[in-house]
DNA sequence: TTATAAAATTGACATTTATCAATGTTTTAT
DNA sequence: ATAAAACATTGATAAATGTCAATTTTATAA
């Protein structure tokens, strides 16, 4: 369940890939470890490769690593009963997993699974925690990443359970443009029922609002490509709930 | 908006009394203190008292300070457009509170507000950030139970977006029990609306499913006290949904 | 204590959202 | 190229939840 095919101790992370992993547009949290540290990480590092719809963590197991985002695209989500899924975030490259609960009992709170092809760093949790103890700038830093990443799942679920559908799309369709894919038609590479499970509605229902949008020419669909024609309807939308 | 009567510098806190500050029955996050660090920390400490209703921690404004509560019960919560409210955590005696956003952004993500009489410390954030760059296991201890407090919070959201109003009750029921009051017969305190906004439902809504588990002997309401007879129902409840 | 306000409850009804089944479309594997 | 599977769309309908208004109960202040 945990990393499937840990390949070879990671050759091309000789060349310190980890000071180029950035987060959410934020400085480089490994940017202030000493080189001694960097080497550390570096040495225990394992490159794994995952094929889309792979499995990168799993919830409920312990949580033994962090894991990097070289390239591709991760969803993380919460698996409830039956068959229930909520995505809370996408994750692209460049990005820092730590799968809900690192800090927590070491156990995993939500599931983690490539949506493209992925790319990633695993860290033993040790060694994380051996770097907080060193180094407090990194201690700081990982704390506010952490942070960061929590909050906006927060603020996302807290939409999610306050507007109606219709908000909940609009605002979906903003992050992904702004946040996620930072182009404006872009393409999600996300089937209709992974966009329903980010918004927590049915994948008829999600379908439904997308369909009044685009008769309403706020935006253009083809496929799993996005365009967004009207966005200030969308942003009026999501603060109208 | 920030601390409304800050009183004179902890005269009681001479005693220490960061060292019985727990939280969430973890360890002290501050026994890992030096005593000098100690110091530091109880002379920049204010002591701060509010009434029942009064606002200990305001949205969207800036997050100087973190607070820990010494005795009393608060709510946290966010405000959403146009009135909506959605209480995501009580916090009661020995509990620390960040306001969601101290590591990010300096702004705070939710208000806290006081539901009984709050008696309370406010501690800069400077002096908390000092402290993690001298001290790594404050700095941990920190990150452990920040996370906690996030993940609890999001766990309880994902459990509002995918269970119908009657597992969502249960659920609450239960985790007042449990977490909160720790004892059966329990008096919240809280008014209908405040426990359909930690629902996330109207208040109407929620009063119907408490007399619907009334009237199945499920549990005994006498105004804001709530006696729980059949557990186990609660828990079928919650689980289904 | 009484008047007044606030909170809780109830009912009727409207709206939102999910469910189920049918059909069309695209992708995948032979 | 064709069959099979997976995915997307649509419609009809049922269920869940919210809204509004009226009423009762409880708390509060003069």
């Amino acid at each position: 369940m945990e990393p499937r095919i840990i390949e070879e101790a990671c050759a091309r992370c000789k060349d310190h890939c980890c000071t180029r992993c950035l987060n959410d547009g934020e400085l480089n949290i490994f940017n202030c470890l000493t080189k001694e540290e960097l080497e550390l990480l570096v040495k225990e590092k394992r490159h794994v490769h995952f094929k889309a719809g792979e499995t990168i963590l799993k919830q409920n197991t312990s949580a033994s690593h962090i894991v990097c985002i070289r390239s591709g695209l991760a969803k993380i989500f919460a698996e409830g009963e039956g068959d229930k899924k909520l995505i809370l975030n996408l994750v692209a490259t460049h990005s820092i997993l730590t799968g809900g609960g690192i800090f927590m009992d070491e156990i995993r709170q939500f599931t983690v699974q490539a949506v493209t092809e992925v790319d990633c760093c695993f860290i033993y949790s040790d060694k994380i925690f051996e770097l907080v103890s060193k180094n407090s700038t990194f201690a700081f830093q990982l704390l506010k990443l952490n942070n960061r990443q929590n909050i906006r799942m927060l603020n996302n679920l807290v939409g999610i359970t306050q507007k109606y559908m219709p908000g909940r799309v609009a605002d979906l369709l903003l992050y992904l443009k702004n946040e996620i894919f930072q182009s404006n038609p872009y393409d999600t590479r996300l089937s209709r029922q992974e966009l329903a499970d980010m918004t927590g509605m049915t994948m008829e229902s999600f379908i439904r609002i997308l369909k009044e949008f685009k008769s309403s020419a706020i935006i253009a669909v083809e496929g799993s490509n996005i365009h967004i024609l009207d966005e200030d309807a969308l942003i009026i939308l999501g603060k109208k709930g």
